[in-house]
DNA sequence: TTAATGGGTGAGCAAATATTCGCACCAAAA
DNA sequence: TTTTGGTGCGAATATTTGCTCACCCATTAA
């Protein structure tokens, strides 16, 4: 027992020395094993036995490491396909503060690709703060598809709308969707929806290949009623029945389900999938837009995330 | 300027990113270089920017990491050729634990080459220890010689003599030095020293490829003492003179220099060259030891070091 | 405007590293 | 004693990594 307790010691001081000599002294795994005096697979097994038991810990001297390893919690938590996490500058919980950047390069990820891609965007001051990042490019073989209306109650074109700017700024043949966001009635949403290039554009957006969204808040200031989409008091009214957020204007409860209510139905977005196949982006972040987030983190609206350190925090809490 | 100064901070940024994805997620580079939206040979570049701009520090969990520090300071302060720290255990102060294991495989090291070396050993307490942990091998290329007589003052064999008991171990051809250690006097070493056999044996160690000795403390309980080598008032004498340690019978100061006195103008122990082109290995640790140890490497008469970690701290504190 | 400069890039190759496989060894169980 | 399961080894092989080189492109100086 001894013994064998000593040989497995043994064996693992080796695996430290080799782990030292490998990657503190920065020999190759040559030179370890001849100062080891044993053969080069060995020295090689050594130091993997070193990474394996744990003997050698690497540590990242960097902020970025805390949003590496918040990015790696929230993947695993909520099972996310991807996700990035920015770090926290000045007033976390109100800023999105280099956000923007982070999405518009994992977009040009996206776009850099030469297969052809159908690209949804949702709207948003976070989106736009995107599109506003992105580098100028060529890109005619994607398609740029909007996955809302962009027009006010007012009857003028929302200023938050994404997919004309981007137009300019890629190049590419985009679709915007000439319709408001909630229609005034569900027969006028079946009227606009049943025009041939809007159901063209929904046929579209079905086919998505990658999808970025902004998530609205249903509190206080909720986006939808700050751009007159709904009243104070339809906002009322379906908060007292669960909502927590929106995506594309689709309201959503804690459970991440579109709430039943005469707004849902006149919704005249193109509709989310839940637990899609293909990369569903939710950009946000911001103290206000936690229990919207977890709402469509957990009816898996979204599969992927970009935020900042603060929301991450705040989301791995719950 | 701050544009380039960004434009630095997210390269290192990014190179943090990819040494995190890289060494502490354990991706490989293909894959950094796909999660970071980059080629490969840029994914490449950053880790190993990361590294070199030492935002990944590797910490080593395992009480060998300090040893191995320890044995890079001492290597460097004393411009040792190899140099081996073993963890301290109990009593590192007095016992010699875990150093007999190193120093075995370290003679074992030698042992297995296939090409035929000449290996002299001194004496003494510890590198009895260590033949004992040597595994039985057959090395029949080698040949070990002593460097230092085994006779004790009363005619028998020293105990300690290492020669005998490796003999069988290794089953290589052997040369102990059937002489009293200190002849009792000038002329008697002469003479000793003339016998053919001695000289052929004499002449063999000075051939020698590697050296393993133990070093002799001269205060309290000095080993010559103890074996009856020298009388106290002889030790008394030369201590008076400078003695801090003695090497198979070589008594040195502090400067590691050979003490011009009657007693080493009759060791009859091989001589021993300071500053060899071969490996010298003093086997050795202890508080009582550290003036002789720093003595003999003063005088590189050694430019090896088997020692454990209290003993290595010591040597660095002078 | 053009030419020089310098940093970054990808391709391709060489070096280093990881993995797989068959074998030998050891210790516990039969 | 033989068997058996586990473990480590070297050799061969596959994969990964590091390096060099030619090129590109933005910036700067002429």
């Amino acid at each position: 027992m001894a013994k064998k307790n000593d040989r497995e010691t043994n064996r693992l001081d080796d695996a430290a020395r080799a782990g030292w000599l490998y990657y503190v002294a920065g020999n190759n795994q040559d030179e370890v094993a001849a100062k080891l005096g044993v053969s080069r697979q060995t020295a090689q097994r050594l130091v993997s036995l070193a990474i394996s038991e744990k003997l050698i810990k690497f540590r990242l001297d960097h902020p970025i490491a805390r949003c590496m390893e918040l990015s790696v919690k929230l993947k695993d938590k909520f099972d996310l396909k991807k996700c990035k996490v920015v770090p926290d500058d000045l007033n976390p919980e109100t800023s999105i503060q280099g956000i923007p950047e982070v999405c518009a390069s994992t977009m040009e990820q996206f776009l850099k690709s030469d297969e052809p891609k159908i690209i949804a965007l949702g709207t948003g001051r976070v989106l736009r703060a995107c599109i506003e990042q992105l580098t100028r490019m060529d890109c005619p073989q994607h398609r740029i598809v909007s996955l809302v209306g962009n027009i006010a109650p007012d009857g003028s074109a929302s200023s938050y709308d994404v997919i004309i700017r981007i137009a300019d700024t890629i190049k590419a043949p985009h679709y915007p969707m000439p319709l408001p966001v909630i229609a005034a009635s569900i027969e006028e949403r079946k009227v606009l929806q049943d025009q041939k290039p809007i159901r063209n554009i929904l046929q579209l957006a079905d086919q998505t290949d990658v999808t970025f969204v902004g998530i609205g808040h249903m509190c206080k200031d909720a986006p939808l009623e700050q751009d007159g989409f709904i009243t104070r008091n339809e906002l009322k009214s379906i908060v007292s029945q669960g909502a927590v957020g929106e995506i594309v204007g689709w309201i959503f409860d804690k459970k991440g389900n579109i709430i039943k209510d005469s707004i849902n139905e006149r919704v005249a977005s193109a509709p989310i999938k839940p637990d899609s196949e293909k990369l569903v982006f939710g950009v946000v972040a911001g103290k206000h837009k936690i229990n919207a987030i977890l709402g469509a983190l957990q009816g898996k609206l979204i599969n992927s995330l970009i935020t900042n350190e603060y929301t991450a925090e705040q989301l791995l809490k719950k």
